[in-house]
DNA sequence: ATGAAAGCGCTAACAA
DNA sequence: TTGTTAGCGCTTTCAT
């Protein structure tokens, strides 16, 4: 029994499928026997309206496109798993794209999504989104949301992480225990969008002047990529000066790996040894010890991209809007009191 | 200029919209002159076809659902993503919905995906999914293929991994090195669908019996759930034993954080004091020390899955095929060579 | 080589 | 209170 549809209910029912629309809708006046008998049939034969109709009717597919960039970081699965939540409870569907770096896939990604005719679309962290593709969605009257590298264009709505707050208050919570000489491990800012790397930076950089710090290149490492590996070698050179900081703030957990994996194997405990911070929070609960991370609300993001979305819909021509989403500060107990 | 149609580019090449149509499609008879001339104007004005019209027309949608359970682990992040690209290569494209355990919002879940027609359904290691609901997509002709905990069902399509061999595996690597005390840490299969736990359960069982060694139940833990807090329990105990193991298999990489949260917390050294082996090849290369584990391949999961939706596709009524995925062992020297 | 026309399943304005 | 009707943008058959 595949496949019914609404004249399929209207026959059985004895009536027009104008008036089985008027009792899925809602809407119009529709005698009670006949409300009765319709909700009935549909229930028995478990009728479910034809999206692919309804949206070539209303022009709304109710469907948004999501584009993200390929990344092992567990970050990015949790911000899409929110934004697909965000989206259900609107009555939207997710299509979810992802592409590599340098692969230049995205203008056919790109188009795919224009060809499902999707409400909206919503680019998470992926620096390498063509400014001219985003220009081609906002000039087609698609409302564009970026989170996280975000871009400052017309009619394009942006959720940013405040990340020099995020970091600032990591590195104050390393100076309030008595650190002072705080190595810093972070990205190189070579990306297409470096807002993040720039932001994260000065965080470390304001909370040690906040305390008239110095600051000392040979404690600063701004790595090729957020790896592991990088994390690892940064730490090696770090803990190998003559003078080794006595507390690391990486800007992403998986340099916290790498930190962690380079103190284990020369016996370094922490945080009796070294006190760590991590950032995104992600791995770092899961790490022997667990670490001290700054977190990111993936609810909020969500839910905020969503929200925006839906303002755009409702007036393409509005202002671009740019939000600004807290970090949380997860302390774990991986930063020592020294004195 | 939003929304060109078809119409658009016909009445601008001055021709009907069914040239423009043969000219798409690569079919019927266009004369080279307008041929060239559409095809100008198709890439001059942007027109990307309906999807939406097209399914409506062809009775196929282009979507396949792709339901999962809620959890943290990386591993369904992973093997979405491999969904995701298997589709894209077939010219598909993907809805994931994700549902929380015990919210039984299955159902809703899945008519949603009734009403966008989708052309095929993934199951990814969900044991909540009613059977009832399976059955329904089955008999609207719509393809199922489960993955992971499956299920055996007329016209359902299964992808399995072989966990008993995995499990096997690795506890003959460690048997291999010498240990003759394996402790065994998993979940307690008390899930709808259980035959992953089961499976792990007896391979490493057989492994053991394969040497004719003991199978001691002290060693052996059964955890309510994948989490790190049961990692670092049974670990706890298995570690107080009078006569502790000297190696443990975790059936989740989730287990092996909570078992090197507490190894770190009272200083015993993997692999010098325990030696570990964890299973899902997620979390294991990022600890510290990095642990060797037993690795799905979620590539060649992802293209079989979408490899039996099309066949079942083009013949609804074959009989349920299933395949089984072998597993990768990743050695990454956590198992100490003992005498 | 090209066009006309029907129809996919639905919505909504208009008539009755 | 209900039915009729005209599309939404596309594919495809059948004429021409």
């Amino acid at each position: 029994m595949p496949n019914v549809k609404m004249s399929d209910i209207a026959k059985a029912a004895g009536v027009s499928h104008a008036t089985v629309a008027r009792v899925i809708h809602k809407n119009g006046y529709v005698s009670e026997e006949n409300r009765i008998k319709i909700e009935q049939l549909i229930a028995d034969l478990g009728y479910v309206p034809n999206r692919m109709a309804q949206g070539l009717k209303s022009a709304q597919s109710k469907l948004i496109g999501h584009l993200m960039l390929f990344s092992p970081n567990m970050l990015f699965a949790k911000i899409s798993y929110a934004v697909n939540q965000s989206a259900i409870r609107q009555g939207f569907h997710v299509l979810t794209l992802t592409s590599h770096k340098h692969m230049h896939e995205e203008e056919s990604l790109i188009n795919e999504l224009i060809g499902q005719r999707v409400d909206g679309v919503i680019v998470t962290s992926n620096p390498f989104v063509p400014q001219e593709l985003i220009l081609k969605l906002a000039s087609l009257n698609i409302p564009v949301v970026m989170i996280e590298r975000t871009r400052d264009l017309p009619y394009v709505d942006q959720v940013r992480v405040d990340d020099h707050n995020g970091s600032f208050d990591a590195v104050r919570h390393m100076i309030d225990k008595g650190h002072r000489r705080i190595g810093y491990i972070g990205r190189l800012p070579t990306l297409p969008v470096n807002d993040v790397e720039i932001h994260r930076f000065h965080g470390y950089i304001d909370a040690l002047k906040s305390d008239h710090l110095d600051i000392e290149d040979a404690l600063i490492h701004q790595m090729d990529e957020y790896s592991v590996e990088d994390g690892y070698r940064a730490t090696e050179t770090l803990m190998n000066l003559d003078n080794p900081p006595t507390a690391i703030f990486a800007t992403s957990d998986v340099f916290v790996c790498g930190e962690l994996q380079y103190l284990y194997q020369c016996g370094k405990k922490v945080p009796g040894d070294v006190s760590l911070v991590g950032y995104d929070d992600t791995l770092s609960a899961l790490m022997a010890p667990p670490i001290t991370s700054v977190g990111l609300s993936h609810e909020k993001i969500g839910e905020q991209a969503l929200q925006l979305l839906m303002c755009r819909m409702a007036d393409t021509k509005a202002p671009a809007q740019s939000v600004m989403i807290n970090t949380v500060f997860i302390d774990r107990q991986s930063v020592r009191e020294i004195h």
